[in-house]
DNA sequence: AAAAATTGATTAAACGTTTCATGTAATGAC
DNA sequence: GTCATTACATGAAACGTTTAATCAATTTTT
């Protein structure tokens, strides 16, 4: 049934011509003339041959593949968060325009990395905060082609792209500032060292410093990055003593679960709390009421990815190293002044 | 810099002993003394060697990888419904199990599937509708394993993994038929014929029968599976003129656009209309009021199409070739008795 | 008209594995 | 002590490309 591969052979013998010069054609190597170049591609339609991703890669030492590597979970689960979808996607689009196909790793934390070399992968994608050092040198040492999403390994010889999160941490908090309010939760996910997160939060201290608000450790409020998280967080912000008329939560899906937690114990958002959440992912458009946010483009940050990877990838060294994205303000129902 | 890449050759020189002897201790085939398996495998660790997928696959003709292919949309950009992530990532999950690697494909209406010979893939995992029936032959012609989901192509020769779709329209619409209801709308996307959408009308009308109720032309309603969609449909759907109360959207991001759209209008929910959802996805939890709707494990989704993925791989014919999932109502806050 | 340059095509080596047929030494049977 | 058997190890071919070196034929230069 599955009448064994088509090669270059066997379009070389259909035409009459030599395997060197087949694969001249293909490749629009060496010097051909017209009319052998036209036989030569007649015979490809004829056969339907497409060659051989294996031995080219034997051959050329690479693989026209990239991975983008996330870090598991516990158990070997893959990230839940379909942010990271929208990542991927605008990864895959770029890649494809190279003609680089896409490969999804997950890595555990004892991570080898030997699949890189197994496979001649072209370059690596990281996507979130790889805390270990280690790892980062093991990629070094790997001496492919790699770019770091949102971890900010410190060393400008890396090459990552990143969202200007201090700036998302200030005009976030300042407006809920200047609509009035002073005691203004944070809502984090953990807060690692030189991790999104704890950019985020330095803005957000900026912005209360530039008000005179004084900054106060108990209002920031650690928790998973997850609607779970934002939900359990609820009782503790809403709690009337705190006096808290404000939450900045540092996602969407925090925001959310948040809100939906202050909505069952009773607390109105905005009349009784403003919430402003992070990354403007679609639900923010459409939660009720529609949610104040800090938008990125993740999309957008994944074609970075591809840009910077496929520099290095044809040694371009014109290239900046640290590419980082802009945020913005979509101001929309969940915040206002704050009540009386 | 880049020391050239560690082959098996330097494995076998370092230890004194023949290439084959190295291949043979690296897959534990061929018979090695005790003494020399230890040797090689002291010298490999020593050397850092990882076998060339390149080489192996040129050989063995197979590449240990699967590709998931989905559908583009215009000018070449992915799906951009986070549910693929969830599937993509039961999809790595169970891959990572059977030492495969997932790559990722979008393709448009005009593919040749050439990059299917070109990386030996090993494995096909198509999701969404293909409509066009050129697609499926030429899957079909390139006589590699395959697996559809979700797109019910007919004839029981190929392996299919599906959802029990119609029993989820069913139950979604006895749902909103047992708390009363009688004049409910569908909004669905297109009702592609054997299309999932499809099977969930049929299940829909199946209800309807089942109590008696008449079926309305007027109250499908087909707009794009997106919450703007669903957005768009809540000033047709919740005009007075209509009589309707109650409305079964068709995914949940469709019918958190309609809640928010009746929102806009002063259209409460479940006050004034009662909303089903379809597929459970985080959001369905979280948002205000929480979305009654028709649960499906999309992640579950993703391991069953691997299994049945590598057991075409390994000639293993005793499995099954469709895999229906089940669903499971959901309720929530939702959906209640029409008021007077 | 001979020498030089250009064009078009070929030969053969190399990429890093796996595997089969073969070879040798050691063990067991008689 | 010979013969058969077993246990280990090896040589070499094959997988399907690319490419450098080479060659022959034609065209250009002088």
């Amino acid at each position: 049934m599955s009448r064994s591969r088509v090669t270059i052979k066997d379009v070389a013998k259909l035409c009459g011509v030599s395997i060197a010069t087949v694969s001249n054609v293909i490749n629009g190597t060496g010097r051909v003339s017209l009319d052998t170049q036209r036989k030569v591609e007649q015979a490809i339609g004829q056969l339907d041959f497409a060659p051989s991703a294996s031995a080219r890669n034997l051959k050329d030492k690479k693989s026209s593949l990239i991975a983008v590597v996330v870090p598991l979970l516990e158990k070997g689960r893959l990230q839940d968060n379909p942010f990271y979808w929208h990542l991927v996607r605008g990864i895959e689009e770029s890649a494809r325009d190279e003609k680089l196909h896409v490969i999804l790793i997950g890595i555990g934390p004892d991570e080898t990395f030997s699949f890189v070399r197994e496979q001649h992968l072209d370059g690596l994608i990281f996507v979130g905060a790889f805390q270990d050092t280690e790892v980062v040198e093991s990629v070094l040492r790997l001496n492919v082609p790699s770019v770091f999403m949102d971890s900010m390994v410190d060393g400008s010889e890396f090459y990552q792209v990143a969202l200007d999160d201090e700036l998302g941490g200030y005009i976030g908090t300042k407006h809920l500032l200047s609509l009035g309010h002073e005691r203004i939760a944070l809502l984090t996910g953990v807060l690692l060292k030189d991790g999104v997160n704890y950019r985020r939060w330095q803005g957000y201290c900026r912005a209360l410093e530039e008000a005179g608000v004084p900054y106060r450790e108990e209002l920031v409020y650690e928790e998973p990055t997850s609607s779970l998280g934002g939900y359990r967080a609820a009782s503790r912000i809403g709690a009337k003593s705190g006096g808290i008329t404000a939450v900045f939560a540092l996602s969407d899906m925090a925001a959310i679960g948040l809100i939906k937690g202050l909505h069952d114990l009773g607390i109105g958002v905005p009349r009784d709390m403003s919430v402003v959440g992070f990354d403007d992912d679609e639900r923010a458009r459409y939660c009720i009421p529609a949610l104040t946010t800090v938008r990125q483009d993740i999309v957008q940050k994944g074609r970075e990815a591809v840009r910077l990877l496929t520099a290095q990838i044809e040694r371009d060294d014109s290239i900046e190293r640290q590419v980082t994205l802009g945020v913005e303000l979509v101001p929309r129902q969940s915040t206002s002044p704050p009540s009386r």
